[in-house]
DNA sequence: TTTCATAGTGCAAATTTTTTGCATAATATT
DNA sequence: AATATTATGCAAAAAATTTGCACTATGAAA
């Protein structure tokens, strides 16, 4: 089982030499001989395949570097990247960093089998970044977690459009009153969807009449429903800046017999599987993940090539979302929930 | 950049001739140079690090065989299985099969890079799998995926059980019409979950009066609502094979003001996110992932150390599931949801 | 058509990398 | 304290890889 030139060279009919130089980029990469070789060298594993230029058809290999939460959004995620990837012919690895470990050694091991990285790690500071920026410089990286200041190129979604999406869609259907359902303040992407629409609503000259400062999760969007409603406001446009508090706070209405649409309007954001199925279907924020995979690996691939420079200053790309009119926002036929 | 043994003996310290002796198994792997070695090996990815017996204290490579799809269940399963191969010092890596190359090609690939494979692969045939049996033979691998005829030692939760604890709870408090909503038939563990329901109905010399074939999805368990509602049957508890059926059966039931509980009792699968959140809380069976990926990890740590025989006949190994009563399976209060 | 430039190839020699025989040191076992 | 056992480094041997050189094929330019 001697894995070397020998062996390929046996494989592939082509002498050691030809091996040894299409292995060391000395033969172009788009040559037949070239596909061949190193189509077998990473049949057998052979380790100095990964040195192969990567301008050749080599089959490139990336990881996505994540942390693994039981969230439906994980599994859309993983599944869009894997699909898009697939698309474009290279090989797709998933790996979570354990907190327990220093960051650092994991990514340069990681860097010895793959050809470039996408890093989502939305909890990770601005100095693990920097670290990481630091140990692994003109390694090919790209992040597409929300964050202020990117160290890394950045794609992610566009949260302060999709905000101000909320906010236009309550403005066209006139409300007067308009709420907000806070998501945690340490989620940078939170934060805009919020300001997107506050400051939105704020340009028309309304004012956000109510907020509550709730954490993603279902509960306190519950949470959210008691405090609106023990202050006997109502008719109030709300957005919520994530789907599970929208539904939350549908479900604490259900119960205490409230209208929804009726007396309260919502928008969430996500679009999660359950927000066209709850009752009533909500109306919100849908991301196209295969947009973001896309041009996120389509980035990723040129500065692998080298066609872009590594290590300019980190630029952000927005991909844009949009607006799914459902039932929980519009006025009118109110009758029909309880 | 020198990537060999010189280099790990100048980062170690140690001669070349016990670098090498140490990757090629000659020294014990509980001997402090060993360790060292193996650790530098690493680290700077040399290739013939995995060539060091397993049975020293080498970190070992797992790879989680998949094939990604958006659904929460595969989040839960790869946040599982990650968790506990942590705990253990060990690293995952998830990869997904595409159906558009050969699996023999891609699997001989991976593992070339990792010590053992845990396969979920549910719509994989058996052929598929005797063909990866083949090409593998020797190299540590497990199956989590349920199948009917096993190729590897395989783990899944044990879905005759869960159907029958369902069909139990019902039995217990008094049911006297009982129903099921299938899975897709092509699945196996559908299959199974009816049986153990049926089966268990059937025992108590009670009989299914009403069945309706899903296919796992939503839209499918409104459309069971809608068939048994035209019969006119009511009073029946009813087993859907899984959450999203349940969920869509009572979803239904609501728009048309059916009572559940009350008209129908309702027991799901999976224990989805959404069933302790949808209105009224679901009853349904609980799967613990984490349990699932501790034993199966155990077992393959252990194939690969050699102390299990690896081609022997395939054996399978039931984990336990468990009822989570909560609102839709219960007799009495009937007035609370409409 | 001929000529020339370029890229790809194999052989064998040169170079680099890895393994092994042997002597010695360290550690555990009786 | 005597005796196995295991680990280590040096230097020589073996194996793997790279490179110089000569040759071939292919396509563009004269």
């Amino acid at each position: 089982m001697a894995s070397g030139l020998k062996e390929i060279s046996n494989l592939t009919g082509y002498s050691l030499s030809t091996v040894s130089r299409v292995l060391a980029n000395k033969i172009s990469g788009d040559s037949q001989s070239a596909k061949e070789i190193l189509s077998v060298a990473r049949e057998i594993g052979y380790s100095k395949y990964r040195d192969a230029s990567p301008s050749s058809n080599r089959i490139l290999d990336i990881a996505l570097i994540t942390q693994h939460f039981s969230e439906e959004f994980y599994a859309y995620l993983y599944a869009s990247f894997d699909r898009i990837c697939a698309q474009e012919g290279h090989c797709l690895t998933i790996h979570s960093l354990r907190y327990n470990k220093s960051i650092k050694e994991q990514l340069l091991y990681l860097s010895q089998n793959h050809d470039g990285f996408i890093l989502f790690l939305p909890t990770l500071d601005s100095y693990g970044y920097q670290v990481i920026k630091n140990s692994l410089t003109g390694y090919p990286i790209i992040s597409i977690a929300p964050v202020f200041e990117p160290i890394f190129d950045t794609f992610t979604f566009d949260s302060y459009q999709g905000g101000a999406l909320a906010a236009k869609q309550f403005i066209k259907s006139d409300c007067q009153k308009f709420g907000v359902i806070h998501g945690p303040t340490e989620k940078w992407e939170a934060e805009l969807r919020k300001n997107g629409f506050k400051d939105t609503i704020e340009k028309e000259g309304k004012k956000i009449d109510w907020d509550f400062r709730g954490d993603y999760s279902f509960e306190s969007g519950e949470k959210a429903f008691h405090d609106i409603n023990s202050k006997e406001i109502s008719q109030v446009g709300i957005f919520a800046s994530n789907d599970q508090m929208a539904v939350g706070f549908i479900h604490a209405a259900l119960e205490k017999k409230v209208k929804i649409p009726g007396d309260y309007f919502i928008i969430g954001y996500d679009n999660i599987l359950f927000s066209k199925i709850f009752f009533p279907k909500l109306t919100t924020i849908n991301t196209n993940v295969d947009q973001l995979s896309s041009e996120a690996l389509d980035y990723l691939m040129r500065m692998i090539k080298g066609q872009v420079q590594i290590g300019a200053s980190a630029k952000k790309t927005l991909i844009p979302v949009e607006l799914v009119v459902r039932d929980t926002d519009k006025r009118g036929k109110n009758d029909k929930y309880t």
